[in-house]
DNA sequence: TGACACATAGGAATTACTACTATATAGTAA
DNA sequence: TTACTATATAGTAGTAATTCCTATGTGTCA
């Protein structure tokens, strides 16, 4: 993603979070831009990590405060898995995931019909859907 | 699911693990069968608390290494979701997913097109696949 | 029945995440 | 510009979930 885009990114989420009363930090906008600017999936850790270059004295906490905030906005949403450690996705465009059960590497595709998937009704009627996923795990190619 | 039923699922299992060079503890099997008999998609916890009553001194750490063996051989599952407690599942039926996330409760439901998705050919060549996964997240009938 | 590789029990250690609180600062209004 | 206040952060402690370690026990097979 070019830094014209990353910068267009960022711009969006600062009127996100005036709309929904957050404040701008530095930190936060950091946080953000690491995020938004990979398509690795990371964990607060890693986050953690590249942030800590231009803020040396940020907290584990903010970071995975802030990420956790990111989803409730809906600024970016923690990825589906099976019981590994939290990874969170900047990137709001519908498409989908490949997670590789070795090296744990998360890998973004797109199907178009895996976005419009039915539901049956009466799974529809009974309960309020948040979210359908489409979801493939397997190993990668660098493992295989 | 009946008594007869469970006892079924038990004898296959210890076929199962005959074939994978599995011994057949009796701490082993009991795990097996609360798993089986339920459609909770208990966590490891919720089955030490179960074993322990036939098993008064068996550790955790047997519960959860043992479930993790069952996965191991397929004859359990790791349940998909985003970021809680690792949940199990003992049916190894076609079958999907729905979870609230106020309540955590995973409910099962079939829709037979969910079984058969198919994966764009680039995708199904570069990666070796091992699960395709149909996950619905919202909140149920009893939150709402 | 004996040998031994695998499994378990008990507890410690590690990892992942969350809570607490004093200090700092973004937003706002004088 | 300045001062105020609610929100956010830093630093650290605490909790929850999971994994590791090791001595002891036991299922399997010869
Ligand atoms: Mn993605
Ligand atoms: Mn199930
Ligand atoms: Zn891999
Ligand atoms: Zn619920």
């Amino acid at each position: 993603m070019s830094r014209v885009e990353v910068d267009e990114k960022i711009r969006r989420f600062t009127v996100m979070c005036r709309k929904t009363g957050l404040r701008l930090t530095p930190q936060r906008i950091e946080i953000y831009k690491h995020l938004v600017k990979t398509d690795e999936h990371p964990s607060a850790e890693i986050l953690y990590e590249k942030v800590k270059k231009t803020f040396p004295n940020i907290s584990f906490d903010t970071v995975n405060r802030t990420l956790l905030t990111l989803n409730e906005i809906g600024a970016a949403f923690i990825v589906e898995g099976s019981g590994d450690v939290r990874r969170f996705d900047g990137s709001m465009e519908k498409h989908q995931h490949f997670k590789c059960v070795k090296c744990k590497r998360i890998i973004d595709f797109h199907h178009k019909p895996f976005d419009i998937i039915k539901l049956p009704a009466s799974i529809g009627k009974k309960f309020k859907i948040l979210k359908k996923v489409v979801y493939v795990e397997g190993i990668c190619d660098l493992c295989k």
